[in-house]
DNA sequence: AAAATTTACGAAATCGGTTTCGTGTTGACA
DNA sequence: TGTCAACACGAAACCGATTTCGTAAATTTT
């Protein structure tokens, strides 16, 4: 790289001293009309820059907000993204963003380096081995040493902190309920496995729809798929039986699940109704096109930022944890029949 | 922010210089083992992390590389993404992400931020909007300060820097001579308006292809898709023709085409076959599947830092702008049929 | 025992800014 | 003509590290 022009080049270059420069540059009143004509116009001519590290090193703030995400081709996640992106650059704010690609210990290494000044504070979504291994400790530091953390979705009860989540029970409830109402007898659920408080609280509003319609519910309804296995192939054991509903807590599920209804010969909706989870592209462009839970990503990423952003400017407050709760909305499209 | 412990810190607690504890934390022999010991033990007890804005000053490098997209909600950038993140991670760097949402504005801007000393390097693919107004200058200029700078997929000759770039005529070559292959005689073209570099490119295989194989061109064939304009009524006009083929520069386009001849009655592939690009998870997920260009974003991503990592690390080499193309696949599916 | 060398540490400069606190020079006023 | 304020600027401290260089004390060499 080229040498960067700097307040001392300046101050050199004209004979005056750095504060000089430094106030003429803030066009500060200390300063007399000529010689902040003429430093102005150097530092103009020669695009001058404060160089931000320096900045932040004296502001002892860097105005940019650390972002840990599982995964990111992913609609949600990358939803989520631009939200934070979007209301942290109206606040001036920057993000720095990293991966733990569902990896425990490259969240507590992530964790480690982005918290040892370069951000301001951080947004995270925990990854899955570390749900499984409920070892938070990286966490729990995090707010021992009192810097601003924010997390979203995939959150735990151990971490005092700020959290944004979706009403996922809720949600679970919501779709199942309206399988129910257009006329399902018989519900089938693919979810994740316990550890992913996700898909456990959306499993939990399923059950809850159930009872309260007095449908049976059936452990050999509901199909824990593992990630690490083929998808495809975990969930033909539910087509055995006679189904005529699935809420999936995934797009990705639900897609499947489709296709192989599909090969099975059934007619989605008619034979079959089937509802997803997350709004994406999948959901909108299949065909039928997915009847889906859309969840408002980018308003949960918008939510997170300005938690975390009043957390790090605030920070006099006493701390009280916060829990926002960001409903969701059932989008009717094609896989699910319009009434009984 | 709880009040960090600092080298002065230690230094102070334990009445030794801030040199003393610095070379103690870094194992000098200039040390005596007591000492050393002492200042380990007490920087540990009291988790003691480098405050990595000094370094950065001080080093005059920060371990970032800053990324500017024009979106994230997509499969194809967040998949280079992912690469670029494997790579910089593997060599000691972190990635600081910025959107340009394809506005010029925001661009300038951002790229503004970032080069003022708060990363080492960046990485771009540059925005819809700057593509078609043309204006290249805030490029130019960074490359006149020599910030090392890498261009990715949307990428024009009037910057000299490093480009990573796909075959994107071979690739609509390939696409197109596909169709041909297989029997189409008529095949429209879904593509973006000529300033999109990609999608020209693109065409210009797609055009190459038909010529080769003596297929008439036809410019009613061409469908110029505006983002801005609701693209299912743009691709309409094209079924008024007789068509029997559809190369679609990008998957949203392709599945949009499937969808509406669907509804025209059509069968997929047996009366008209399509071919799309990026392989997402539309593609992958749609039914039919859809028969695509996959681009390799991963690598493309990898050798984007790949070769910034190079740049910043070897400055001293004498600069001759390289350009890397990554040659891209077609992946048969459903929507396409096997033989004629 | 004197000289040379090693050991163990501290002072100070540096990275690139900001900011507080002087201070020399004007000009105005008593 | 002496005093005081306003003006315009510079010296120096600071943010949190690293690193070069200097030096007193301890040890080894001669």
């Amino acid at each position: 790289m080229k040498q960067k022009i700097t307040i001392k080049t300046i101050a050199k270059e004209l004979g005056v001293s750095t504060s000089t420069v430094s106030k003429a540059l803030k066009d500060s009143h200390e300063i007399g009309k000529e010689t902040k004509d003429k430093i102005q116009a150097f530092a103009n001519q020669y695009n001058y820059k404060p160089n931000s590290l320096a900045l932040q090193l004296r502001n002892q703030k860097t105005k940019v907000i650390g972002v840990i995400l599982p995964k990111i081709v992913h609609h949600f996640f990358s939803t989520v993204i631009m939200g934070i992106e979007a209301y942290a650059n109206e606040k001036g704010y920057h993000i720095m963003v990293c991966f733990s690609n569902e990896n425990y210990q490259k969240e507590v290494e992530t964790l480690r380096v982005l918290s040892n000044g370069s951000v301001d504070g951080l947004i995270v979504s925990i990854s899955n081995e570390t749900l499984e291994n409920k070892d938070f400790s990286h966490f729990t530091d995090l707010v021992e040493e009192e810097i601003p953390l924010v997390l979203f979705d995939r959150v735990v009860d151990d971490i005092l902190c700020d959290k944004i989540v979706v009403d996922d029970v809720g949600a679970g409830y919501k779709a199942t309920k309206h399988l129910v109402d257009i006329g399902c007898k018989k519900i089938g659920l693919l979810t994740t496995p316990d550890h992913v408080s996700v898909g456990a609280l959306r499993r939990l509003g399923y059950e809850k729809a159930l009872i309260e319609s007095y449908v049976k519910t059936d452990s050999k309804l509901i199909i824990k798929i593992d990630e690490k296995q083929e998808i495809k192939k975990q969930i033909e054991p539910l087509f055995e039986q006679k189904i005529d509903g699935i809420f999936a807590v995934n797009e990705i599920y639900a897609a499947n699940a489709m296709r192989i209804a599909k090969e099975k010969g059934l007619n989605i909706p008619n034979d079959i109704s089937i509802i997803g989870f997350t709004d994406g592209l999948i959901s909108e462009y299949s065909s039928p096109s997915i009847t889906t839970i859309a969840q408002h990503g980018f308003v949960m990423g918008r939510q997170a930022v300005e938690l975390l952003i009043d957390r790090i400017e605030n920070e006099t407050e006493v701390f009280t944890p916060k829990k926002i709760v960001i409903s969701s909305d059932l989008k009717l499209r094609e896989s699910t029949k319009t009434s009984s």
